[in-house]
DNA sequence: TTTTACCAAGCATTTGCTTGCTTAAAATAT
DNA sequence: ATATTTTAAGCAAGCAAATGCTTGGTAAAA
């Protein structure tokens, strides 16, 4: 971003004059809830995760971002100590909010029912995945994978970490598939080019126009599942 | 990258001064077959591109592609007219490049021998996309695909031009594939997520410890194209 | 009175790019 | 063959804007 001369938010600065709050100086009210921990704070991580995404690490700057939470140019660092620590902290939720939520999307599925119910245990993991990805405010995954480089080593080790921990569960599922000849390609690989062709649909998914997230994972199921039985159906 | 106080190239300025050439003021000579054209042009070119796969567009300075290619800083400017064009630049000639290239290897298949070659095109195609995508010193494409956005609008639409002429001899294969049912995706779907799992391998592969390029190959075909035939051996 | 959450101002670099000049090879004229 | 002009390629210096971050203050809630 560019074009505009030193400290802006012109608008607001005017509107909110008469508004009660004016939502700036001071301590906020501790009401409402009362678990207000890093409200603000956490507006920062979304507006940061927003921008990163769309613009990328290196092209937003710290400008950009209090500008978005409404705030001055220097008071994100009050919040965080740096732009980087800023960047490691929208990933790091997203990965945790990310885990969280598939973990919880497999427990959903039937517990054990028999053998090989790994077919739909891999479509509920790709599911998920697609709605981590793609999902409408869901701008935290998309920056962890494409900024990744803008970490610094020991950052990038934490992160890889927890990539690792989100990846887990899908292994024993490709295992068992392998094992049932209903995955041909051997389970390392197939992992690595699985979550390619998902990952990359941040390039060229739009929710106007195109097709609904389940249907992108039939198509997966489709492109990476070979039936084994040619009698059935 | 940061951490360099004003014009430096220092080695170099000491270095040269005894040499006969030095490589730097003055016209070239016209000599060593003929076709100089835009040599220290394209040496810009390669170090543009390599910076930027390795840094990102945003993130890699002027001055950084000027001292790769032993200029001083404001150089290049005589060469391109902004550090965009530069981009620009090296994503189309990668473009023209990888397209050669790839017509180039199609040729070199057997002519139409009889129907169901569309497997061995369609590796052929996978091979040499990889090729593009992984090959040492082949900067270009990735450079392309991961800062498409940093492009304006008319650039952008330039650049999906040349992908819909790369990726068009894939889909005759892939429909042939699908009509054989070797291939039980739809193809418009099939093409979105096979081109992620591939072009997703820039982030994961390297070339020591890794499969080689033809091992890659193999995972894919296994992964994407379903043997029809189980009598088949 | 302490703490939280910010603002206001600005500093030191970095960055993209410009301007004016220089050098030496090539083209042309003599 | 020599002298002159042209041109490709770059250097040297620097400007204006943008950027990451710091410092000192301040208002309000606890």
């Amino acid at each position: 971003m560019t074009i505009m001369s030193s400290e802006n938010i012109p608008l607001l600065e005017k509107e909110n004059l008469d508004l009660p709050q004016k939502r700036g100086r001071g301590r906020p009210p501790k009401d409402e809830s009362s678990k207000d921990e890093g409200n603000r704070r956490l507006e920062l991580i979304n507006c940061a995760a927003r921008l990163f995404r769309i613009n990328g690490f290196a092209a937003t700057s710290t400008r950009d971002i209090a500008s978005a939470a409404h705030m001055h140019s220097g008071s994100p660092f009050y919040h965080f100590e740096s732009k980087q620590a800023l960047l490691f902290e929208v990933m790091q939720s997203g990965m945790h909010s990310a885990m969280a939520r598939q973990n919880q999307a497999l427990n959903t599925l039937p517990r054990h029912p028999s053998q090989s119910n790994a077919k739909e245990q891999l479509r509920c993991l790709i599911r998920h995945h697609f709605e981590v990805l793609l999902g409408t405010g869901n701008d935290f995954i998309p920056v962890m994978l494409y900024e990744f480089r803008s970490l610094d080593t020991h950052q990038q080790a934490v992160i890889s970490q927890l990539q690792r921990h989100y990846e887990a569960p899908w292994i024993p599922v490709l295992n068992e598939l392998y094992r049932h000849q209903l995955l041909s390609c051997p389970v390392k690989m197939a992992r690595l080019l699985i979550f390619g062709a998902l990952n990359w649909s941040v390039q060229w998914y739009s929710a106007q126009q195109a097709a609904s997230l389940d249907e992108l994972t039939d198509a997966a199921i489709l492109l990476f599942l070979h039936p084994r039985t040619p009698s059935s159906k």
